[in-house]
DNA sequence: GTTTGTGAATGAGTTCACAGCA
DNA sequence: TGCTGTGAACTCATTCACAAAC
């Protein structure tokens, strides 16, 4: 098995954890790990690790564990992060600046290429290196691109139409922070990220 | 049932997103709601919002549906957003500079009291009408403030002692951005928002 | 006829437990 | 002995289906 199955969505995020915690030992632990290693390391159960990794093939050896290197390749082929992905970003208030110049997106392989905004204050402006393009460019310039993901960052009232541009310029993901279900074409994946609903869930389990 | 029971972390979630419909649609729509059309407008099947309205109690009546204030004001109970929660941040750099200006957190009845940071650089400094404070004010402040909630937004290094000490000033729920699992004494409830892991989750479904 | 509340059935995901290889 | 890979058991969540209420 080394095609991509079809996986528990909580399964991928665990995968990307592996992942981070094969990156940070890089070169500073031995050369083989073992599940329970990752396990802890990730805070996952050692069985739960060996499962995930079962999904995808047999990247261990009894006895002795996995190849850090080797199953840190095989990780980042089966995330496709072992190539640059390039991302756009519509929106660009405090907000949309805040991601454009999250460094994590980089050292993690996104490549944050482009940043649009309606606000004709705010096109011509520059948010680290990059410039702030109007909207209305945002078809060309990520077709020109090759952008595989757009983040939204805009208000809820704009996010639909955004999304819907995103779709139509050929983005097939979409990071949405606006509170609100956005409806996209067959194809594209969207993962919405509700800050307040974050507290929200949060306060739930508040004593008192 | 009307005290709060142990129900899955999921339908905490959608509980939050029920209340949004509801107040969203508040005045605009008639005094009665269907958990047909509560499901319908937050992506979820009538089945499902009255399974998770069932856990805390009967609110509605056969045949007529939901009086739309009266739930509002059950669900708003249930997830403690029927007062104001107090948050503090800690962070001031980019990430934490836009979350502090993010105006979806008063929107829903959270309110970030005060903001730390440990550069000199940014001690004094203004982010809207919040002062960014020394970290060495926090315990100090965050109990003066009586706040409940704690958020990190500060490099992945430092998180661990900023929750450690959010923690000891009597927080009891913290959001944590940077990309790494956090311990915490019993009682302080976590969650975790790492930007970049999203976009990798995201990338594992691009084709090609 | 409409819509709720809920026990029962189904389904999904995690944990267990052990055979097999190093 | 140490550790992986995986079918089987189990747990948890969602969906179904229907009796009761309006």
């Amino acid at each position: 098995m080394t095609a991509n199955p079809v996986i528990p969505e909580a399964a991928v995020a665990r995968l990307a954890a592996y992942l981070r915690v094969l990156t940070e030992c890089q070169a500073e632990e031995s050369r083989h790990v073992s599940s329970a290693f990752i396990g802890a390391q990730a805070g996952v159960s050692p069985d739960q690790v060996r499962k995930d990794l079962s999904y995808f093939g047999e990247f261990g050896r009894p006895g002795v564990g996995y190849d850090l290197e080797q199953l840190r390749g095989q990780l980042a082929r089966i995330m496709r992060l072992n190539r640059v992905q390039v991302a756009v970003l519509v929106g660009a208030g405090s907000l949309g600046s805040a991601l454009a110049r999250y460094p994590g997106f980089a050292q993690r392989g996104f490549r944050v290429a482009a940043v649009f905004d309606l606000d004709p204050q705010r096109v011509g402006t520059r948010i680290g290196e990059i410039g702030v393009e109007h909207v209305g460019q945002l078809r060309q310039r990520t077709t020109e691109l090759g952008a595989t993901i757009g983040i939204i960052a805009v208000p809820r009232s704009a996010c639909q139409s955004v999304a819907t541009a995103l779709a139509a310029a050929g983005v097939k993901a979409i990071l949405n922070f606006a509170p609100a279900k956005i409806r996209v074409p067959d194809g594209v994946n969207v993962r919405s990220v509700d800050l307040a609903r974050e507290l929200e869930c949060l306060a739930y389990y508040l004593p008192g």
